[in-house]
Formats: C-alpha cells, sequence, structure tokens
DNA sequence: AGGGTAATCGAACGTTCGTTCGATGTCAAG
DNA sequence: CTTGACATCGAACGAACGTTCGATTACCCT
C-alpha cells in the first residue's frame, strides 16, 4: 500500500490501454467501497494526475500522461520539482502520422554512421509515396534490403550510404522505393 | 461515411484517450442504434481492429495499435502486406520505464557526436540514483547543463565527452548527477 | 488526551452500459 | 422475382456505472 493511488491506477492504464471504473480503481487500490475509490480519484483530478472528459469518464491527467518536454539542455533547465508543463505528450503522438503504415525496424550495420544512425538502432518508418532527395529511405536491392540517402542528380536517382567505407547504389533497373524513416530511436 | 467504422472509432480513441462505448460509436459513426454499433464493433474485432479486454471493454486491437516491430534491415523483411505480427506495442511501452520520473530534452550543441546524438536531437532522460560508470548522463557542472559519458577511474568521477575537439571534464567539487539518458530521438 | 480535518466505508439512487432478440431493409447471385 | 446473407434498427434485459449521503474511522496538531 505504499504506491500512491495515481501509481497504481496509471499502472492500471498503461496495462490495460484504458482507464479503470470506480470499482476497479476500489479493487487495485485495496479500498473497500466505490466511494473511497470515487473520493479518492477526486484527489487525483484536484492534482492533475486525472481528468474527466466531457462525458465525464476519467482518463489520464496532465501531469500523468505522456512525455514532458522539457527545454534545451544548453539553454538551461526548468526546476526539477513541479515543473507546471508546457507541452505534454505521447511519444506515439509526437512520432507517428500515419499509425497504419508505420512500423519499426532495426538497423543492421553501419552503412549510415555518419548520419548518427549505428548498428542496432531502431527506425521508424512509413510506407509513403512521398519520397524527396534527401530523405532517408529503406530500400530494397536486388533483394536485399538496406537504409541509405535517396538521391537524385538530373533523371539519374542513386543510394547514397552515410559511411564512406561504403559506395553509392546507382540501381541497374527501376527503383520502388516505398519506405521512409521519419525517426530514429536508440535505446541504452 | 466513407470512412471505414474502424478508422472513426480509432479517431475517437486518439482524441479522447479512451474507446468510444456503443452508445457513443453509434454516434459518431452515424448509426441509428446502439446493437448496429455493437454489431459494426464486432465484426472489427473479427478483423483484428479492435479486443475486448478480460472485462469486457473495448480496447484498441493489435491492428490498430502502436507500432509493429519487424525484423531487421539487413535480416530481410516480413511480407509488407498483412503480417501476422509478433509483437506490438506503443513507443512509450518500448521506451518508459518510469513515467513520472521520465521526460524528454533537446539536444544543443555537438559534444556526443561520436556517440550518435547530434544537434537537435531528443534525449529520453530519466531521474534516477542508480548511475553507473559508462552511462550517458544529463549533468551540471557549474551551472551549465551538459550531456556527456559518465566515467570513473579510481575514485575519481569524470564527464567525457563523444568528440575529440571537446575535452574532458573533471569536476572541481562534488558532483550530483542524477539525469541518466535511457534513449536518443531523432526526427526527420 | 482531545479536537478537527481528511480518508474510508456501506448503502442507495438513477443512468448508462453491454448484450440479446426479432423485425426490417439492402444487395447480389441464381 | 426469389433466395439468402448481411447490415441496420428499436425495444428490452439485468448488470455495472458514476455519484450522493451519512456514519465511521484514521491521523495530525498542541
Amino acid at each position: 500500500m505504499k504506491n500512491p493511488y495515481h501509481e497504481t491506477i496509471l499502472e492500471f492504464f498503461s496495462e490495460h490501454r484504458r482507464m479503470p471504473s470506480y470499482a476497479e480503481i476500489a479493487r487495485i487500490t485495496g479500498l473497500n467501497s466505490k466511494s473511497s475509490a470515487y473520493h479518492a480519484a477526486n484527489r487525483l483530478i484536484k492534482e492533475g494526475w486525472l481528468v474527466k472528459d466531457d462525458a465525464g469518464k476519467l482518463i489520464p491527467g496532465p501531469r500523468a500522461t505522456g512525455i514532458r518536454l522539457l527545454g534545451s539542455i544548453a539553454a538551461g533547465f526548468p526546476s526539477p520539482v513541479e515543473e507546471e508543463l508546457a507541452d505534454v505528450m505521447t511519444l506515439d503522438q509526437l512520432l507517428i502520422r500515419n499509425p497504419q503504415a508505420t512500423f519499426l525496424l532495426k538497423v543492421t550495420g553501419d552503412s549510415m554512421v555518419d548520419e548518427g544512425i549505428k548498428h542496432g538502432d531502431l527506425v521508424l518508418v512509413e510506407r509513403t509515396t512521398d519520397i524527396k532527395p534527401g530523405d532517408i529511405v529503406v530500400a530494397n536491392i536486388d533483394g536485399e534490403w538496406t537504409i541509405k540517402y535517396f538521391r537524385r542528380r538530373g533523371k539519374q536517382v542513386y543510394l547514397e550510404p552515410a559511411n564512406k567505407k561504403y559506395r553509392t547504389i546507382v540501381p541497374r533497373e527501376e527503383l520502388r522505393i516505398d519506405l521512409v524513416v521519419k525517426a530514429v530511436i536508440r535505446q541504452y
């Protein structure tokens, strides 16, 4: 019972992808009545952990949801405790525009190291037809999948690595590319 | 009505951070009865857009939710269409262990370029006391915030950049660090 | 020890929920 | 046109929901 209620409740949210009912709040927090859960939830609303939407349903509040996007490192740093937070969002909301066409790939090899994309990194890839020169793309060259810059000189398109050890690839035949890298994610 | 129901419903989810009730599904889809909404939802469940959890509540299904984590690029690539998906998760679930203590910072400067952390990148920072040598940390050195490797030689701790242009920092006085970099995110 | 504030409880309320049913409507194949 | 499969509808059910109330308990302050 050490755990404050908001942690228990938000844990439920991230596990179940929905908010618990008051009966469920009572169950998971150890409270013995719905009304205790109701009052506890109202306290959490006052504290900003939860909010009620237009329909009166509980949803995670500004203090709980997502990630706090703070200033830049060199520019200084809001006070660690109790930042009254400008922008709060989910990483998914931040990074993903078209969920149906987006997925994650693990990068193998070092052909893009000079771009800061290393072996083992994850790349967030979106399937799209809107590919512009300079984009980083995932392409199938002669049956092999690779990640490269998409370049164009005149009418000729080619794929350029971000690593001098590798050579630019000029496709022998027509090159169909529909996967563009929207983000790079590296975990430590 | 061009929009298939699952798009309307999942749109509701991402806007409201909860799934609609059947009455609400009827309203937003233009259906005139709860039971139509109920049957429509069941179809979507069969198609994988939605699922019901243990309590019978609707939650987004594997086809809708989060991101598909596929194989590595060099290792080949599951068929683009209709991958029967190993792992599906939210980016937040993937990256964030302790939501309360986690936030996002924008990196300024190039002191970590050799680690693949470039100017303008976002770093996912967690406040923790468990910092080990080799970790990438955000530290306050003489009033300035910087991002560096945390190193230790004997009893002496110091901060090392990942860029030969910069010098290692040996703190004059005691160094209190509680921000460790858990992930790097770069958007294109 | 005592007094006051806040948390918890159990019971009760009207409302909304998910679900089932049978009837009606739509559309394509035979 | 007839048949069958399927989507939609409106009404109905008990169960679960959010909320309120008054009584009880726990906790802090001096």
